[in-house]
DNA sequence: GTGAAAGCGCTAACAC
DNA sequence: GTGTTAGCGCTTTCAC
């Protein structure tokens, strides 16, 4: 068995091995030779050739020719976070459902490195983009409409393009409700209350949970003051600086916590681990995402589980039925209370 | 501004437009203009006319063209684990700094996806591969190898390729002795024990871990019996039972504790949050890997978070340098004691 | 049922 | 300093 030959083979290899032309062996290699009513005999013979050439089609020739080249890009800001990290994972399987080769790249939250990385993307001719978390999902989107790329914006809407995102006012409503039933009022006036802690102003996920926070609250213990609303950013150590400084002024915890993320969770922890437990018992914590460590705490936090298989699952039927819409379609995030350790 | 043509630009457009030759453009749109010696003008005029049009290279072309495609792939066994997580953000970064495009796919421990992954990523005619946590390294090597691809296994070595792994000897012995030197004997014999849980027989990471789990006992309490090693496998659900039966088993915890992965302290976890806590109170916990929110656990427990930088970065390096080499690189973890737990 | 030939967009000899 | 040209490996008309 020649196992290492100089050159890998290609078509014109096998074709002048087998006695026969290049476009008969590629009808055969790429399955379209049932037109070309190609006996089944030939069929077999090259196929043969081909397995024990380890014969490998060349995809860049293969997509110049076609002008497509079976890629789907995702962007996620990063992969250091759970929800993301489940993104990946669903994306991979389902793009190669649809027999496209899924290629995922992480952009940090920088608008430059997203727009960067979809140029780059595109040049790949990537059929199909994903964009996840985009900070500025509306210059992505001129670059894929002016290249003629179909692309979806999951969880960060845009809009020039169709959108899948999370129901955060709902998911965000819910939480605070739960907090609120889960809590008991304080003593000191200054502390009962609920805080919102994380996120970014202007930011649309922060901001729709914000508002489903601040509907709630209005419903049941009164509306917030702006004090309440803290969008300390989505990092863990401007959260443990922020949780600091709200436990300094406040002369203790509040009467519930609501986290805009799982990472903004961690921050939160590295600081309420300071605490003694004794302090920890009065207050009542919820956020938004999920992680299976999260939920083993001893504090017990309510969490709002992504259906990250729903979210996807509508992206690639957008981007594949309606590329061209403008819609944004919202998915409902599954609840998952303090004390329910499992997402089934 | 022209901004939706009908077709993407082509270096033809550009020096049909600009008057000028193909190759001419080419050469200015990729940087080998001084070479040429094409005047400052003339790339200067070609650039902004490119920039004007959105002109994006086809690295299709390029690729089929140089016989090179500026990709670099990396499989790993899947996203939603903290290590493999940080092991994609950091692969990502590095492959920029390269100017190589990452290309990611998770084969979920799959023998038969990982070696249609493979075959894929080299049909798009990767440059490089990096192989981490491959059930089969050799069946990937052979792939390789026939075709030409420069490739390094991580986590998991290799016989025939170049490899870079956790010094898991190392790191699971001074996990069983921060067991050791934190536990007390029990009063019950059965139970005054250490215990290793997960992995798989066979699997080089685990027998590795196994070793050194086995030398440091010898050293110390006594050399473990076959009973005291539990390769439960990589599994959430199958380590909770596997936990279950060996506290029926013991009638109570052991000693000491040492599990093979986070994902299999996960599982644990699972089982160990069903028992009071007192229960809890006499056994000492460790855990290859390390998740931020584990070691905010009620339950204190010793970590081994790899050096993911130091993995990948003596990957490219035998990768670029060494790629006929089959030495196995050893990367020593950092241990993480259990700190003070009294909160979360 | 099969072959010949053009061409996808780019790069790199080689020409001038 | 710039243009001409061949060809990377594949698919796809069109011809027979």
């Amino acid at each position: 068995m020649n196992s290492n030959p100089k050159r890998k083979a290609t078509i014109y290899d096998l074709a002048q091995a087998a006695g026969m032309s290049p476009s008969t062996v590629s009808a055969i290699l790429n399955g379209t030779w049932k037109q070309r009513r190609i006996s089944e005999e030939t069929a077999q013979r090259v196929q043969q050739l081909a397995e024990a050439r380890q014969y490998s089609v060349n995809r860049q020739a293969r997509g110049l020719r076609k002008n497509r080249s079976g890629l789907i890009g995702m962007i996620i800001p990063t992969y250091e976070d759970k929800f993301f990290a489940m993104m990946s994972q669903t994306f991979d399987g389902m793009a190669r459902e649809r027999k496209l080769h899924p290629i995922v790249a992480s952009t940090l939250r920088e608008p430059a490195l997203e727009v960067a990385t979809v140029r780059t993307l595109i040049s790949y001719q990537v059929d199909h983009l994903v964009i996840t978390g985009a900070t500025d999902p509306d210059a992505v989107h001129r670059i894929c409409r002016h290249h003629g790329v179909a692309h979806v914006n999951v969880d960060l809407p845009g809009r020039d393009a169709p959108s899948v995102v999370s129901d955060n006012r709902w998911g965000a409503a819910k939480l605070t409700a739960a907090l609120v039933a889960s809590s008991r009022p304080q003593a000191d006036a200054a502390r009962d209350r609920i805080y919102f802690i994380g996120g970014s102003a202007g930011d649309y996920a922060t901001e729709c949970r914000v508002q489903g926070f601040s509907d709630t609250l209005a419903a049941t213990l009164g509306p917030p003051s702006p004090g309440q609303i803290r969008r300390c950013g989505y990092g863990a150590v401007r959260t443990q600086e922020e949780m600091a400084r709200l436990h300094a002024e406040l002369g203790g915890l509040p009467r519930g916590l609501l986290f805009v993320s799982s990472v903004v969770l961690e921050g939160a922890i590295r600081f309420l681990r300071t605490l003694p437990e004794s302090d920890l018992r009065s207050c009542a914590f919820a956020s938004y995402d999920w992680d299976p460590f999260a939920s083993y705490l001893r504090i017990p936090v309510h969490m709002m589980c992504q259906d990250v298989q729903g979210l996807l699952g509508a992206a690639f039927t957008l981007i594949e039925e309606h590329p061209l819409d403008k819609r944004v379609i919202e998915i409902r995030p599954k609840f998952v209370p303090a004390g329910l350790r499992r997402v089934a």
